[in-house]
DNA sequence: GATGAATGAGCTTTCATTCAT
DNA sequence: TATGAATGAAAGCTCATTCAT
């Protein structure tokens, strides 16, 4: 039976908790927003206006719009490393690091926003001060969807893994980009169909 | 012996070339801007000021921004084009595609921003209305490209030179793109001994 | 006795009021920037300076410059619309018609320039779009106006109610045009004595 | 038999009717112009362009925007006038007065831009230095016009001939501008009728 | 914490006019 | 005189961010 007492304690979960669902709902606007109309494309205004809030109530959760972006993009990379993980685990295991790759390309595929969206950090304006602080845990959380990879090439007695797994990531992101820019309409080819041949040739 | 007197033609001659070169100095002008801030960075008044005239002087040249931007990348896709024609020619006909493959990739690796500022196409919002207009030659001279390629390979006898161009050119692309935008490391692996691996496997 | 908690309701009805009394503020500085230099030549800063406040301040209030050109007319009509109806309401029944058409006169006569404001509409360019959206409005209470003469015209049982107005109007507007435009000094002529001749003649 | 020699004189007469002409081009030039996007909206470089001329061509003969649209504005004067002066003198001598005042009225119906355009002068901003200067010969066309109908009413034996003129034209115009701003939509009425009905009155 | 008004610098673009050719 | 490139100031408007409430 509890006390009916309110501890400190219990209060601070409390307002952590809606902490973190108010900055969900920020981030969900946000990415809502980005991949309407771009990063630069995007107002503050608009943000708040799809998170239903004003413009200064995101300044508690978020220091401006680059933070917002890192943490869209963290959102998008820990979406894609469920996918992977799951595809990684679940088959069998000499299969595992094709179904891996096949999960990251298959991610990108469904959702092309997101990869537009990752590369701005490549493409755009680099204000590097606070873009390298942003890149770290960026980077730790792609480190970790590679090493999904491979450590299923590990396991499978590749003789390079590592070189298997950055091959078949480039190959991805590149058959996407492609396609994406239209330029793949080119070669009349399908980016799946090409992946599937890479994938085939491992 | 010239009779002294200025034709008409002469002169026109002149303003023409004379345009031709002002053209030339905006796009380097722009170029300059566009590599070290980024499109959306880059201001009119930018790139003026980097091209030593006042913001006006650009409009009778180019009809904005955007027509702008087409133009630069017109200009490094013709010089990619350019190194990719000596690539295919000079090598002996079975190696002809693969140093096609390798110039594509070098001209890049020498030029990282040209790649980031194509791919402004893709990140970048698309009011789509100007974009599309801008796109077409744009695809057509990236088509010529792609075609000096899959001809080497056709002359090489390769059963599927369409799908080896594609798969070589995203190859590379994804490479690059790994490599620039610092995803690479995180395998501790260099682009181009990649890249040179997937050469050797075709 | 209140008890002390400020209500929700209340702070919106002060928000409000405040906003009612900001737009006011910009309406007023809109008509004094407009009267002195003219539609076009009004800057949206020098609007502005006279309201004391900076550019960007203006645009949470209206929309852009037509919408405050807008806003200024409508209160000039209300003026209008006031002195009239004050005149055809104190005067004895069969000099309401002609007092409503001289408070018409006199109103335009003392405030010239807001004649020439409500002429832009005619002479300026008509980006028809946002015009039609902003006359509807306009021509509503300009036919307000125009109804407390005619009506007056009916009580006092003249056969062509309608036209005594229009013909009315338009001898108003034609005199004070040609007076403010310096046309009527080329007559020797003063306007008030004329139109009070078109009024004995009603 | 002329002489063979081209006189000085002769020289000089052809050196100001090619002056005339060009300066002819540019009127008609300009008022197209100025009609289809109104006075502010009017570019030198579109008049220019309309005229198949460069812009630096127009100084030579003007010395700027507004003294272009002087001129455009005495050639729809001196249009006006000619079509008064017929009607004045064709008509029997008691309905002379009446039919001149129909001509001005006939005169704008048909080109409503040309009332328009006349006035700018009005509502448009007032640099008034320049204006002044400009002024000046368009109200001696305007008296000169003016005369025809006072002079009309004079042989007519018309008590009040120049408050009569004043009157009509007082009325042709605020009819035509309450007509051409929509306004007399309101009522229901048409503009000629209504003059016809000012006419029969006098 | 939330609001939303305000800032003020920034943007792209247009303009009348000048002037070397 | 004609050309048309260039100037440079201005325009309307938007933005991320701040801050009094």
């Amino acid at each position: 039976m509890t006390s009916g007492q309110v501890t400190a304690a219990a209060r601070e979960r409390r307002t952590i908790a809606l902490r973190d669902v108010r900055r969900g709902l920020l981030v969900d606007a946000a990415k809502t927003v980005f991949k309407a109309v771009g990063l630069e494309g995007a107002s503050m205004r608009s943000i708040a206006a799809e998170a239903g809030c004003s413009t200064g109530a995101i300044y508690p959760y978020f220091q401006g719009k680059e933070e917002l972006y890192a943490a869209v993009l963290t959102s998008t990379l820990e979406a894609l490393k469920s996918e992977v993980m799951d595809a990684v685990s679940i088959s069998p295991p000499h299969e595992a690091a094709q179904a891996g790759l096949q999960a990251f390309f298959d991610y990108y595929l469904k959702n092309p926003d997101d990869l537009a969206l990752g590369l701005y950090l490549f493409g755009g304006v680099h204000p590097t001060g606070l873009s390298t602080k942003l890149n770290r845990p960026l980077n730790k959380l792609l480190r970790e969807i590679f090493d999904l990879v491979e450590s299923a090439f590990v396991r499978a007695g590749e003789t390079d893994p590592v070189g298997q797994t950055a091959s078949g990531m480039a190959q991805a992101t590149g058959l996407l980009i492609l396609e994406q820019t239209g330029r793949l309409r080119l070669f009349k080819r399908d980016a799946s169909d090409l992946f599937a041949k890479h994938l085939k040739a491992l």
